[in-house]
DNA sequence: TTGTAGGCGTTATCAA
DNA sequence: TTGATAACGCCTACAA
């Protein structure tokens, strides 16, 4: 049982063979449950008994190997750190675990942020014979995913999604997606029930779906009520600073049509941040301003990520389905692993809205 | 370069080594950093133009089974929604990185937050021929973890470590943990600097070496300063819930020694929380008691997870060098991949405390 | 229902 | 400095 090359090793099949006399492949099939039937079932038996005694553990790299399959995806994702990430790497994990399959990760806004990070991460994960990748970091315009795409890997997009371009080698890739424009829909409506009328949105980074997607569910859903943007900022980041120069920006910015109040108070009495970090940095904005919230003004986040209700106040946010965005995913791309190719599927799941401190009946 | 078996296939080494009217050796050994000294320079330079023209990439699953070595570790953690994991993780993933591995992931708190999970999570590793084990889920007394040691795993501990026990077959694994002694000194020395002598504790579950420790660095912090604890309640979890619960149960108990004040004030002036999530209910339980955090009372947690700055009071908390405790425990592992048995070291971090808005001078 | 033979892509050992 | 040969452990036709 020990061997000349390798380092620690424990039984083989070929062991197991021997101690019960007879050939290996008759152990190799009656460990595989899907040929496990041709297996006489006191052989069966006999050889679950000495795999157990001896303590066989399968070798994945030998069947990596020999199948070609390692079991094995490639996530990639911006920063693990990032609080959006750990429940839909949770979700992932669960999914991936039902079917004996790890996840790879990869944190590929490493140093540089970008490109580099990522064609690296893949490059390992392509040597580790990845079957498939599930990728969080989509651009709307990604030309480094498009070639990873023309190269033939399984790829699913989660959270993010990237820009059908018809004409150009560029497809829609499979993902799973929160509903953005409901989520808007939901803020928006929450807040003209509660009387707004000047609604401001803080926008996320044009470059990311979500981004896009929340900006233009905005604009929509103020339409569906025959309002107009009481202002709307792009944020450069996700991020709390980003989120605190926008609403300076916002602040600074001259009311459009009707005349800003004498008090100076500004042009709007609410705003739907594009995700939580920018509302936490709107409200610290707003604070240092000396407008309250939720009385003078309204603030909504949107992800729901933890800790919101211990603030205060506690944020109004738009749930998102992070842990179940990851395991469809995951299930997704588990699915084309087997299947025939095509089957672009895109999944959108329902956010919901959580109510809490942050949102009040707008001032008159 | 299609073959009949396997699924996806790129080129081998073989292929490139026909390309050039080589022998397949000579390409593997030009492909091997440690190796490559012994090609002409000439060929060298070929094989690496031939490569990159066909495309090759290296097959670990290959290399793995030739050498037993699959450049992959398993990470067993509860569950990385837990916001203390991330930045560990991710200070693991950028040690691994560095010398080419990869994680393979586990949550062991998964259905029945127990040994199960992480025994079948360990088996599915070592079929993946994973090389050794960050273990960021020690309990004190892990009776599994030893079974896990004695079957020959190369294990590090994260941030929890076990207990020695002499005379038992139970040794003291490596581990990279944080000093909570000095931890509980910087807090209580902050509290007695602002004037307070009546502190009390909530303490982590006492089966976590965490628990322990900082339980026992508390108690030894005061007695630095002729003080005894004014209540210590045991946690049952490092959650929101159980400091809450802690809390309640602390307003309640009888003040030894010295009568409560007529006015219902508690025996405590401060309370140093085992972690911030703990520290995050007690704030809870305190304000629905109606006392004021920091004017009555100061409030300590430990961790300084993200977005304490952003609660009111904003919470002081004991900072852990998280990300360089994944990144050492990984080194750490990766250098015992390498090198002898034996030389089981324990690196002790140093936390810093980070004053912030929950903690004032004691009220008179 | 079981056995035989060959291959998966790489590394290691010996020879040349 | 390069080549030849044999593992590594498992899987899969195909034969019996």
């Amino acid at each position: 049982m020990a061997r000349s090359k390798g380092v620690s090793v424990g039984p083989t099949i070929d062991d197991i063979a021997r101690h019960l006399g007879v050939h290996k492949s008759t152990v190799s099939r009656a460990m595989d449950p899907a040929r496990r039937h041709l297996i006489g079932s006191a052989l069966l038996h006999k050889v679950e008994a000495a795999s157990r005694e001896l303590g066989w553990r399968p070798n994945r790299a030998a069947a990596a190997l020999s199948t070609g399959r390692s079991r094995t995806v490639g996530v990639l994702l911006p920063d693990i750190t990032n609080p959006v990430f750990p429940p839909i790497l949770r979700g992932i994990e669960d999914a991936l675990d039902a079917e004996g399959y790890f996840a790879l990760l990869a944190n590929t806004a490493r140093h540089d942020g970008g490109v580099a990070a990522a064609q690296m991460a893949v490059e390992r994960m392509q040597a580790q014979r990845v079957e498939g990748f599930l990728v969080a970091t989509a651009l709307r315009d990604d030309a480094w995913l498009d070639s990873l795409r023309r190269s033939g890997a399984r790829i699913v997009l989660v959270n993010r999604t990237n820009d059908r371009v018809d004409g150009e080698d560029r497809a829609q890739l499979p993902a799973v997606i929160s509903d953005d424009a409901l989520g808007m829909r939901l803020a928006v409506d929450h807040l003209v029930g509660l009387s707004h009328t000047r609604i401001a949105h803080l926008a996320g980074p044009p470059g990311y779906s979500t981004g896009q997607a929340r900006r233009v569910g905005f604009e929509q859903a103020l339409q569906a009520h025959r309002l107009k943007p009481a202002g709307i900022v792009d944020c450069a980041a996700y991020a709390i600073d980003a989120g605190d120069a926008a609403m300076v920006q916002l602040l600074a910015a001259k009311p459009r049509g009707r005349a800003r109040a004498v008090d100076g108070a500004p042009a709007f009495t609410a705003v739907v941040a594009a995700n939580d970090l920018i509302a936490l940095g709107a409200l610290q904005a707003l604070q240092r301003a000396g407008l309250r919230v939720p009385q003078q003004i309204s603030l909504i986040g949107h992800n729901d990520m933890p800790l919101l209700a211990q603030l205060s106040p506690p944020l109004t946010s738009v749930r998102i389905q992070h842990h179940e965005m990851g395991y469809r995913a995951a299930r997704l791309l588990l699915e084309a692993l087997r299947d025939v190719p095509g089957t672009a599927s895109t999944v959108v799941l329902r956010p919901e809205l959580v109510v809490r401190g942050s949102t009040a009946a707008a001032p008159r």
